[in-house]
DNA sequence: TAGGTGTTTCTTGGTCCAACAAATAAAGAT
DNA sequence: ATCTTTATTTGTTGGACCAAGAAACACCTA
């Protein structure tokens, strides 16, 4: 119901659907009002050629968003089964190594963090606990003993995610965990691991200092500077896409 | 979890990976290679047919996979581009079915929609300019010849999504996106249609008021009690533990 | 006869080919 | 400069064949 197959124009239900979007639609109808639940099986490819009267080569470019969306799970001689690898894929996305975050994401995504956690200032002093502190800092020692880059963004992220977590707000919570895998791969652009050792890890423990001492404008100022540290490896790239 | 692990495509070798995921890889390959960024184009699929030696459908079916993942987006007679969709793609996948709105989940949306919409206020002012401000009065009008509680609530929800707008963000979009059906059911929650026809409407002319005068501080007061007033509905009401 | 075994046939997804339609960019004509 | 034609490219269709698993079947043995 909430999203569409592949184009991403935002008309809903315009006349502008490609005939494997509509059968997209139609099978995710299917699934829908026959009740099927995880592990039952589809028809055949053909016997949906038959059901929507469109082609073969066409119902397959359908089940292959599927598939990709993780919601089918076909094998050879078996059939499609319905799945639920929504999550799975939702990680998978960002395994193409091969293609670099763009800037405008980069740029986004860290503007977004920036609007949460440096907002959020004024909360986080309201609810700032010892607690948060000591796992804060124990998370944060975590770094000096990275082995890789995965390693070391893995510590970032729960870094953040801990620091957050203080606000108790579940959206929040959602929101960054959808986002782990475009936040990894930021954290991992282009530092290495003995950054991650002194530089990040210094920053961190700046930010952990500035909330026990309550000191609202070194929180702010140093938790932005974090953020915003990596654009220093944008700096000559240009892109202009229309 | 980066390159181990998915269903069909454990090995990089030649037994096993079907013709489709190896033309995805190779489609990947080329990008990297050719240091593709986003906006570029990808050569035709009659091309990839002669460079990767297989049909047409199978680069077909590679092509709607990466479709599907938002890397490229193509478009007919324009060929396919290099984009950076994936976020998106992963809020797709992500979004979570409409839960029941707990005064916890109100809270929790009310203060995250908080924190984006009135913790942007410097950045709204920035990049401001004359047709935001005639886009917002314009759906804000709509208001008026409302029917139902559901168009309200769309209407309500798209002046607020054309108030982020301003921001250019995508992350902040895609957020919004997924978190639509609760935000709309929040919208409604304890609202009539003439509430929305008389005070919702007039708190969005007050926000938009406050814009168009460039005054921050009456932006920030209207536009948080705007977004706190349905905490009245919540007063009295009493809802079962967690 | 009952039960297991090997063979055959059928089904199904995977791949390829050859067309045609629609849309649009580019070249050509006016 | 504007309109028209052409050519290119994606979208879609139908058909064909293959390989591998499933299912049905025949067969043999105890």
């Amino acid at each position: 119901m909430s999203t569409e197959g592949s184009s991403e124009s935002g008309k809903t239900g315009s006349a502008g659907e490609s005939a494997v979007d509509v059968v997209v639609q139609q099978i995710r109808n299917l699934i829908a009002t026959s009740k099927l639940k995880v592990g039952d099986h589809l028809p055949t490819e053909r016997d949906l050629c038959a059901q929507f009267n469109a082609s073969r080569n066409t119902v397959r470019e359908a089940m292959r968003i599927l598939k990709a969306y993780g919601l089918v799970d076909v094998r050879p001689k078996i059939g499609a089964t319905i799945t639920d690898n929504r999550m799975t894929r939702a990680f998978e996305l960002f395994s193409f190594n091969t293609m670099e975050i763009s800037r405008k994401t980069f740029s986004d995504v860290q503007d977004f963090r920036s609007l949460v956690e440096v907002g959020s200032a004024d909360l986080f002093f309201d609810r700032l606990r010892q607690e948060d502190l000591d796992d804060l800092s124990e998370i944060n020692a975590k770094l000096a003993e990275i082995h890789d880059l995965n390693e070391a963004s893995e510590i970032d992220y729960a870094f953040h995610m801990r620091l957050v977590s203080i606000l108790d707000n579940h959206a929040v919570l959602d929101v960054y965990a959808v986002m782990k895998p475009v936040i990894l791969r930021i954290m991992q652009k282009g530092k290495t691991r003995r950054i991650f050792k002194t530089e990040t890890f210094s920053e961190h423990q700046g930010v952990v200092d500035a909330l026990a001492a309550r000191d609202r404008l070194a929180f702010q100022y140093r938790l932005r500077s974090h953020l915003m540290i990596g654009f220093r490896f944008f700096s000559e790239e240009m892109e202009e896409s229309a």
